[in-house]
DNA sequence: TACCGTTATGTTCAGCCGTGCATAACGCTA
DNA sequence: TAGCGTTATGCACGGCTGAACATAACGGTA
């Protein structure tokens, strides 16, 4: 039998881009969203992913003019100071890169079972 | 029929970490030990790449630590000044993460088909 | 032995990225 | 109208990363 040297992870990072080449949607904004979508508030969901309030923002920002559409709807004032929730777009994103993250990270472990687990021995 | 509004294209970033998290293998290396495989040199293999050689030279020693196993042989002086080739284990970790990476790719164009395509339309 | 090209290694510098801080702006409530 | 909590936005600082430079060290060849 043979002994396991390390302990060995595959990572993954996975993200969409548009004609420039740059990052419309990855794994941080469909955090921020998943997390929007529970606390209903982005100061919330950035204290839930220890992130800060000024990134996120900057990234949702970003993200809804390379996209040229909304992911949420924002309400500043009322009795809790402001809302935020995600459009209906916003909702079917989410959904959307939760299939397709589930799906790469399935194949990330099949693929790390067949190739590489066999090298991390002696 | 519907229309296309963005030009999106899936991206995705691989490695493999050990028990500090730390990255011990991951593209940039597979590229590296590819270019060294095909030019017989690190020099002619950052340039291929267009790669600073004290980088390419910095993380093949950091993974080999890592690893604990060397991963290259390497040759100072002679005829053509030196020259770099791959250990057996070298070409196991090349082979190995070529055709992890082939499945990953293969894996994220189809998952890309299934479950986004479909958003980019309008 | 002088030369040459490559490996080996430290150091400095610039650019990018996220954080933190400082304010507005907003609109409901008391 | 004063207060509160959240959204909105600019700015300065610090850390990380890679590039560029500067040399050694090495060992064949002429």
């Amino acid at each position: 039998m043979t002994t396991t040297l390390l302990e060995i992870k595959p990572k993954c990072k996975l993200w969409l881009t548009g004609e420039t080449r740059q990052s419309i949607f990855g794994d941080g904004k469909w955090r921020l969203l998943k997390a929007i979508d529970q606390t209903g508030s982005l100061k919330a969901a950035t204290e839930l992913l220890n992130i800060s309030y000024r990134k996120a923002w900057g990234d949702l920002k970003k993200a809804q003019t390379l996209l040229g559409a909304d992911l949420i709807e924002k309400h500043r004032g009322g009795k809790q100071g402001g809302t935020t929730c995600l459009t209906p777009l916003g909702k079917q994103w989410l959904n959307a890169y939760t299939a397709f993250r589930n799906d790469i990270d399935t194949a990330v472990d099949t693929a790390y079972e067949k190739h590489i687990k066999e090298l991390n021995t002696n």
